[in-house]
DNA sequence: CCCTATTGACCACATTTGTAGTCGTTGTTA
DNA sequence: TAACAACGACTACAAATGTGGTCAATAGGG
């Protein structure tokens, strides 16, 4: 189960990890103004979805409701630790210095990731 | 100009990368080992690549010589910057969080990164 | 009670990607 | 010098992906 999600698939999933448990056509609307899909497919994505095990259905009358199977915590791990892998040689400080070098850190990140490393150090 | 390199293609730039201005056979070689792929494989993907404008040629004779375009360098960045657009909501923070628990950082990461922000912090 | 809007199931089709084959040309070897 | 080996150009083709259509069943509005 290698769980491949594809970019469109994504924006799915990001729905409802926000929101799990709600029916296609609620996707459709929260999906507005986002991308410019047609419910059709809104709705094949999803069938897709399910298919490859990211998404339970649970019937609610005549249709059903989505959730994720996948945690997003999950699937953020699994895509990170995916690109250190592939780029950078699986060290995760080169691709710290590589971000902050394309878009900066706020004075927040950076005081995040001390108390991040702080916690890390003992 | 949108430069989509796949994951097998990923794998030709990473050889140009090390070493820049080779032939195709070399690359072939460079890949032994690593992917099993036949030459012609490898023929299609730098063909692809230049079609691209991943890759720039050079005549060598009767062949080519290839050389990246785009820096690794700026790939990263750009690599990295897309993760964090697509999943961390614009925040390098949280992804580094993720990284720590998903392998843990090193010691020489948690150091690395230490002397990372100091130098960020003026 | 009938019409309509909605739903999931199934289908369609162009493009991209992975993986390689064929062909004509040309440098190389015996 | 004759056959071959290696090169790039072009072609092939299945699977994945993006994008959406058709259809039959059905829940709800009038």
């Amino acid at each position: 189960m290698s769980l491949q999600i594809t970019p469109a698939e994504l924006e799915i999933m990001k729905v409802l990890w926000k929101r799990p448990g709600i029916g296609a056509s609620e996707i459709v609307d929260a999906l507005d103004g986002e991308q410019d899909w047609s419910p059709r497919t809104v709705k094949t994505l999803l069938s897709r979805l399910v298919e490859k095990g990211a998404l339970d259905t649970q019937a609610d009358g005549r249709r059903y409701l989505y959730r994720p199977v996948v945690a997003k915590r999950d699937y953020q791990k699994k895509e990170a630790g995916q690109l250190i892998d592939k780029l950078f040689g699986g060290r995760a400080a080169p691709l710290v210095a590589q971000l902050a070098d394309a878009r900066g850190l706020s004075e927040d990140d950076i005081e995040e990731l001390e108390a991040l490393l702080g916690r890390l150090k003992q």
